[in-house]
DNA sequence: ATTGCTGCAAACTCTTTGCATGAAG
DNA sequence: CTTCATGCAAAGAGTTTGCAGCAAT
């Protein structure tokens, strides 16, 4: 797991830490080609990948068609709107003993768990 | 929504009511095509996605690649192993209340809930 | 007769991979 | 000078769609 710095996977990390909107690659591709112009979609993908392998970043599997991504590798939940395919953060306990008292039920050895709740946004339901 | 019946929906509902391996599109097609020799993946798609738009089944992202699909449209929560890729039925209390306080707490409109647990299963463990 | 469903093939979206070049250590 | 990262293009996996014919109402 060694890595070499780079200044592509350095301004990744940079968009990511600085938003809470859970971009998917495609719009971090956009953001990244006006630092990078000449930036890949494939680097984009690669490095996401290496983060969230590492733990530096979460992957949100949202049912959106495309992964989200979150600079905030700390435990906690999520709202996914179905009008727009926005995600937003939670603020909200996180359910520290779940995974324990699954483990003790069932004999699987869980590592973590994924809560999201779906619905419409503020903005998607007038 | 109106629907015409077919031997095809029939019998793919019936495939999903009479397991609980939670399996994907794929290997619905597999075991649709020994009551169907002729039948298409993509009938086994269109009718899968009519089915849980519906609510008569559920669709879960377990995000394991592609899509997996239970025959059992009541609420309840599931185990992913990350070994073998199964996903698992879990005996648990569902927590009612939750979208409700989300509701309360964001403004959002809450309409459901998903609650995933990753780890190995039994098999995958030793 | 009308409308929905099917099989087939092609198209589409998202993501990964192979390869030659370039940057970091 | 060795190894990892990059950009590009091509390939891959999963899913959807257009269309002509068929089955259900």
């Amino acid at each position: 797991m060694i890595t070499k710095y780079s200044k592509q996977r350095e301004g990744l990390i940079e968009i990511l830490k600085g938003t809470d909107t859970h971009p998917t690659a495609d719009s971090l591709y956009l953001e990244m080609r006006e630092k990078f112009p000449n930036v890949s979609l494939a680097t984009v993908y690669r490095n996401l990948r290496q983060l969230s392998e590492q733990g530096q970043i979460l992957k949100i599997d949202a049912g959106t068609g495309s992964e989200h991504y979150d600079g905030n590798p700390a435990q906690h939940y999520h709202f996914v709107c179905e009008g727009c395919g926005r995600v937003y953060d939670l603020d909200m306990d996180v359910f520290e003993e779940l995974d324990k008292s699954v483990t003790y039920k069932t004999g699987f050895s869980v590592a973590r768990h994924s809560l999201l709740f779906y619905g419409l946004c503020k903005s998607c339901q007038h």
